[in-house]
DNA sequence: CCATTAATTTCAT
DNA sequence: ATGAAATTAATGG
């Protein structure tokens, strides 16, 4: 399987089209649940988390990103409001393109816009599958879903060999899970082979 | 060091 | 099997 780290688009295009660099501290806010989708945003430093929290307070993480991605950008095709929030998780440098620049640099750059095409699927695809292992009951699956999910963002395949850079609250968060479950799953799946710790973080 | 944050274990349920 | 609370390990200043 082909995998396409997504959207990396050019520093220098995006500057030309009007695209400034702005800084987050750590913790701070982005964007808000319900605010309107009105930039492109390209992280050049730093890291991004996405989520949500549910009725009773727990957090639920879409996703994590990092040097070189982007976020939000499906929501610019849509007269939308975001339906997550976006924390900066360390001190971020980050480019952020108003929609209609963004808008215009498509129309005149056809290529990028194809490539935009490849990453979304790409995207669908594998969220497509993480809401099947979302589905079960059973830890593993769950995991073993995200795994493959968050492999197929960096890139490279090799088996065993893809670091998982997040700790086990984060991994919880984004499966829905409790931390105890998740430590316990993780053991289990060492013993099974399926995972192999590299001191205390995984290797898939 | 000490303080903070993360990982693991224990102990009920 | 699961989660809250307690314990232990690591990380950062």
């Amino acid at each position: 399987m082909k995998t396409i780290s997504c959207m990396n688009i050019d520093e220098n295009l995006l500057r030309s089209f009007g695209a400034e660099d702005k800084t987050f501290k750590k913790k701070e806010t982005i964007f808000n649940e319900g605010d309107h989708a009105m930039y492109y945003f390209q992280i050049t430093k730093g890291k991004v988390k996405l989520n949500n929290y549910n009725e009773d307070g727990k957090e639920f993480i879409h996703n994590v990103l990092g040097k070189n991605q982007s976020f939000g950008d499906a929501l610019l095709f849509l007269n939308q409001y975001y339906p997550m929030n976006a924390v900066s998780l360390d001190n971020s440098e980050i480019l952020r393109l108003p929609r209609s620049q963004f808008m215009e640099m498509l129309r005149q750059n056809p290529d990028l816009s194809l490539e935009m095409n490849a990453c979304f699927s790409q995207e669908i695809f594998y969220k497509l599958k993480m809401v099947q292992s979302m589905a079960s009951q059973n830890p593993i699956q769950r995991l073993t879903g995200l795994l493959n999910y968050l492999k197929s963002y960096h890139g490279n395949d090799c088996a065993h060999s893809f670091p998982i850079e997040f700790t086990r609250q984060q991994l919880a968060s984004l499966v829905g899970l409790r931390v105890e479950t998740v430590i316990r799953a993780l053991k289990k799946m060492e013993k099974e082979g399926s995972i192999v710790f590299k001191d205390r973080k995984i290797l898939y």
